[in-house]
RNA sequence: GCCGAAGUGGCGGAAUGGCAGACGCGUCGGAUUCAAAAUCCGAUGGGGGUAAACCCCGUGCGGGUUCGAGUCCCGCCUUCGGUACCA
């Protein structure tokens, strides 16, 4: 074999790889193990589309990591899976007929092929796949863990982590029952047991997506209030739901991201999706209602009884974080949705408060977020009593204030709050300042920050901050009042209308009329898996009823012995409960007694390094550490956090597009602004400058004119100042980006021909040279050449191309010692690849290694005791061509498990370095100094260099600086 | 609007406060070849100068700190990503 061939060698190695399990992780670490290293890769759910180019760059990374840890001792994991449950094998069900399953398991097996063409070094062995029914089972059984817990808030406890919480998921059997639930009898018991649980039912509006045929949670919903999949409308409906109570881990999500090594942005971006804020509560007396006491009685009545845990009737309770600003508030809110709107309704506005309380109801979630529409709202009639200057002030509804969040219900200070100033706007409501910010030409109406108060009686001057304390204390001293904490996380919607999904394994009890009684029991937990039934229609019916409730009677039906009827849950899980804990799976995927076993999950946990797309740096992630949480709490996880280490892979884009302008055909016919149209610029260029894009539709800024977009060829464009222009026509600038791989773009690159042209160990090492992992990048074929260039000049370096024979070594490669020259570089690469790797930054590693290629290529003879340790620092990146060469530098111990080359510091010292020498901190000679050489000896040595002798003649320094190995700078004057 | 990340040659990118542009791509020139592919060698930020020596400018823009700033500080601009009335 002559020439480099990545189409004959990496089929060799893999096979070689598979046959030998080399990369089979046995429970045991081998003799001499440095530790474990659990290093995962976020698993794909497998499209129909096969591997895309940005699925490599991770995996590359990751398997970059493995072979380094491998090589330095370490007892390795690194398993490979499937998130296979998930809407689209379903949606392609319902086109075709083709059941999910078959569909799924084809598309992994494509998958498969992909991952194991690229060599990365899986332990296929532990494979899993969400849909497999061994892994369904485990995946319902910590479903009824949750179903049978609840979160006692009060709890102390201290953990196997030796850390000391409050705050605990415990066995629905320990929650206490409250005396007057226990003499109100069995179903009020387990009424109350039920409404404790982690996974509860509720009937809570939803957001259901009729274009999917699926509710879908907050998270799964774009700011426009279209479903993320798909971009359907989404509508609001109450319905009957599956949720789990994340929002009582809230507080612990939020706190222990602080000891995580994930990105400070990945952090945020969790912290404000839990979104926690500390203010009050403050309870109004509503005026006017029938049973109302006079304000001084109600106040004094607080007094006596403190803060209540539910207000009375006539009291209004609002959440603000700005109490301060309580003077300045000059009318309520109420939800739509919220319990007192018609108890506050008077009889004039009864009728209006009913119409808009029926309209914003039927808003969809787009209409009621748009904030380009203002702001909507009706008056109730009543008016509510100011605690604090009992001015009465009218209560209103509108839908800017959410029912989930806080009470439902706000003071408004259209003075300090811009949504409230807004509706006082619109509505012609008093607008009083209260806070004067701390600039005094500041107009204090609008203005949110922190200042100090005004028109706020003896409160008047009091900075923000203090006040807020001050206020909140009064309140609490009079029972009007409480320090709150809001989050505005909110419980997990847990249920899907979906086929291809785990089913629960609950039932839900019937009466005799086959009604159900409210009443619903978890299946045995020795009866898992609940598996899915065989069906063939899988089309949604356009109503929220589940496709499983079409299901046989015989999987939807069960009698028990005693006469009682049960009747299954049809709905699903969401795709995110596999994706919750298949780390954990990993380190034991063929248990069949628990989900997994104790001293293994001890062992291997916490994931060391996690990398994965930064789209689900809050979904993911964060349900994941909340299952995590639970399991721990109940006593079945060692690690309260699943993932230690976190990295985001940046996105590949396609490669970069220059776009030019010109006026579309279609425009003369369809001028937008019906002005006549100039003919002049009819296809005509029209500089990229002038064109806005609306609708995803390019427009002429000035006439409106529509206009195409038309690819130009690089070879067509140049660069102007800060622009690329068109050749043929100078004055036209043109778009230079690179998009997003789509396929309707149709710029996405296949892996598979790649591998075909350039082999894996090219794709592999041109994604990891691209940039920083964590950068998006623009793809760029020739960058894959130039990859393949230099792997054919290692493989030159080392192998005889000459021999069309056998792949033997290169003549010049021989058992000769290393001269300083060659120690030093060999030395200076193993330092730095290895620096590298540890530090991520695997695009400089690799120009390290072609530093040294392009450095010992031409020598002759080049010593073999520098090709091999080589051989063993591009192993990691490309591994096939590696084990070739290992093979060819006769090396017959195993590449994988070679020892990591070791650099020794002292070997890289130079006796003579090369310095600059500045004036002025201007560079203007450079110098060669011993590289011990002192400030002295430096100094004196950059006096006598002619260039510098030169400038510095007839000026005077004024101070020298000499930093010893580094550079001299004189400072002159004159 | 808010939050986050980033702006360095024609392109991807590199640079513990100390020689800006490592490495790769592209381009140009040369070698090899009947010719090409492949390979090898050299040049390559912009401007001036004689393709020398050398000089000036240069890391989005404007200030500042420092002997010295791509790097630190203040104020902007642009692009990308996330988010959306959370009181």
């Amino acid at each position: 074999m002559p020439r480099y061939e990545p189409q004959s060698i990496e089929p060799k190695w893999q096979q070689f790889w598979a046959k030998n399990n080399t990369f089979v992780t046995p429970d045991e670490p081998r003799k001499g193990s440095q530790g474990k290293m659990y290093v995962l890769d976020m698993f794909p759910y497998p499209s129909g589309d096969g591997l895309h180019v940005g699925h490599p760059e991770g995996y590359t990374a990751t398997d970059i990591l493995c072979r380094f840890s491998r090589m330095q001792g370490k007892h390795v994991l690194h398993p490979m899976g499937w998130d296979a449950f998930g809407l689209p094998a379903e949606q392609h069900a319902i086109k075709t007929g083709t059941h999910p399953r078959d569909t799924t398991y084809k598309n992994i097996d494509n998958f498969r092929r992909q991952l194991q063409m690229l060599g990365f070094s899986y332990d296929w062995s532990r494979e899993i796949s969400t849909t497999d029914e061994d892994y369904v089972r485990w995946t319902q059984w910590i479903f009824l863990q949750l179903f049978k817990s609840w979160y006692d808030p009060e709890r102390e406890w201290t953990g196997p982590d030796g850390k000391t919480r409050t705050g605990k998921a415990r066995p629905i059997s320990e929650l206490p029952i409250p005396a007057e639930v226990k003499s109100a009898g069995e179903d009020a018991i387990r009424k109350y047991q039920d409404e404790h649980r982690l996974a509860y039912q509720s009937d809570a509006p939803v957001n259901w997506c009729p274009g999917l045929g699926t509710v879908l949670s907050n998270e799964e919903i774009t700011a426009d209030g279209r479903s993320e999949r798909e971009g359907h409308p989404v509508e609001r409906r109450k319905l009957r739901q599956w949720m789990l109570r994340i929002t009582s881990y809230a507080d612990r999500l939020l706190k222990e991201l602080d000891d995580l090594d994930w990105p400070e942005s990945v952090k945020l971006l969790q912290r404000n999706w839990i979104g926690k804020s500390v203010g009050a509560e403050v309870d109004f007396l509503v005026k006017g209602l029938e049973s109302s006491d006079s304000f001084e009685a109600w106040k004094s009545s607080r007094k006596e009884s403190g803060f209540k845990r539910t207000p009375e009737e006539n009291v209004l309770r609002v959440y603000t974080t700005r109490p301060d600003t309580l003077f300045g508030a000059t009318y309520m809110v109420i939800a739509p949705e919220h319990p007192l709107v018609d108890a506050l309704s008077t009889a004039d506005q009864k009728e209006a408060v009913a119409d808009y309380v029926r309209k914003s109801s039927l808003k969809s979630e787009l209409d009621r977020t748009d904030l380009a529409k203002g702001k909507t709202g009706v008056f109730s009639g009543s008016y509510a009593i100011n605690p604090v200057n009992k001015k009465e002030i009218p209560i209103w509804i509108a839908d800017y204030v959410l029912i989930s969040y806080g009470t439902g219900a706000i003071m408004a200070v259209p003075g300090h709050d811009e949504r409230d100033l807004e509706f006082a706007q619109a509505f012609e409501l008093p607008v009083i300042p209260v806070v004067q910010p701390p600039d005094e030409d500041v107009d204090p109406i609008g203005f949110t920050g922190l200042g100090t108060a005004i028109n706020s009686g003896e409160f008047d001057g009091t900075p923000t901050v203090e006040f807020k304390k001050k206020i909140t204390a009064a309140l609490n001293a009079d029972g009007l009042g409480k320090e709150a904490v809001n989050f505005r996380l909110r419980d997990w919607l847990f249920s899907r209308q979906r086929y291809w999904g785990e089913p629960f394994p609950i039932w839900h009890e019937l009466d005799a009329d086959g009604k159900p009684t409210g009443n619903v029991r978890a299946v045995e937990e020795s009866e898992l898996p609940v598996r899915l039934p065989d069906m063939d229609d899988f089309a949604p019916k356009g109503t929220p009823e589940p496709p499983l409730s079409a299901a046989p009677e015989e999987w939807l039906y069960r009698t028990l012995d005693d006469g009682t009827k049960l009747r299954r849950e049809t709905n699903s899980m969401p795709q995110w409960a596999g994706s919750c804990w298949y780390y954990l799976r990993f380190c034991d995927p063929k248990n069949s007694e628990a989900f997994i076993d104790a001293e293994k999950e001890k062992y291997w946990l916490p994931v060391d390094v996690y990398i994965g797309g930064a789209e689900h740096a809050v979904l993911h992630l964060l349900y994941s550490r909340f299952w995590h949480k639970v399991l721990f709490d109940l006593g079945h996880l060692h690690s309260a956090e699943p993932f230690h280490k976190l990295v985001n892979q940046g996105m590949i884009l396609g490669e970069a597009e220059f776009t030019a302008y010109r006026v579309a055909a279609e425009s003369a016919v369809s001028d937008q602004r019906d002005e006549p149209f100039a003919d002049d610029l009819q296809q005509n260029w029209v500089s990229s400058r002038n064109v806005e894009e609306k609708d995803s539709k390019y427009l002429e800024k000035e006439t409106g004119a529509i206009l195409e977009a038309v690819l130009i060829d690089e070879k067509e464009t140049a660069k102007k100042g800060n622009d690329f222009i068109l050749k043929s026509d100078t004055s036209i600038v043109i778009d230079s980006r690179a998009h997003k791989m789509s396929k309707s773009r149709g710029n996405v690159i296949n892996p598979d021909d790649i591998v075909n042209d350039y082999g894996a160990d090219s794709l592999r090492l041109y994604e990891m040279f691209m940039g920083p992992l964590e950068q998006t990048k623009p793809w760029n074929m020739s960058g894959v050449e130039g990859v393949y260039r230099f792997l054919g000049r290692v493989w030159r370096m080392i192998v005889d191309e000459r021999n069309d024979d056998a792949t033997v070594l290169h003549a010049d490669v021989q058992d000769v010692e290393l001269n300083d020259e060659q120690t030093r570089t060999l030395h200076k690469t193993i330092k730095a690849v290895t620096e590298d790797i540890e530090k991520l930054s695997f695009n400089t590693a690799i120009s390290r290694m072609m530093e040294f290629t392009n450095e010992f290529s031409s020598q002759q003879p080049r010593p073999k005791s520098a090709m091999i340790p080589f051989v063993q620092l591009l192993n990691p990146f490309a591994p096939h061509i590696a084990e070739e060469l290992w093979e060819v530098l006769g090396q017959t111990e195993s590449l994988t498990y070679s020892e990591w080359p070791k650099f020794d510091e002292s070997k890289l010292v130079e006796s003579e370095i090369e310095i600059p020498v500045q004036i002025n901190g201007k560079l203007r000679a450079k110098i060669k100094v011993p590289a011990e050489a002192d400030k002295d000896a430096m100094e004196s040595a950059a006096k006598v260099d002619e260039t510098i002798i030169q400038q510095l003649e007839g000026k005077q320094i004024v101070k020298t600086i000499c930093v010893p190995g580094r550079m001299v700078n004189f400072v002159v004057k004159g």
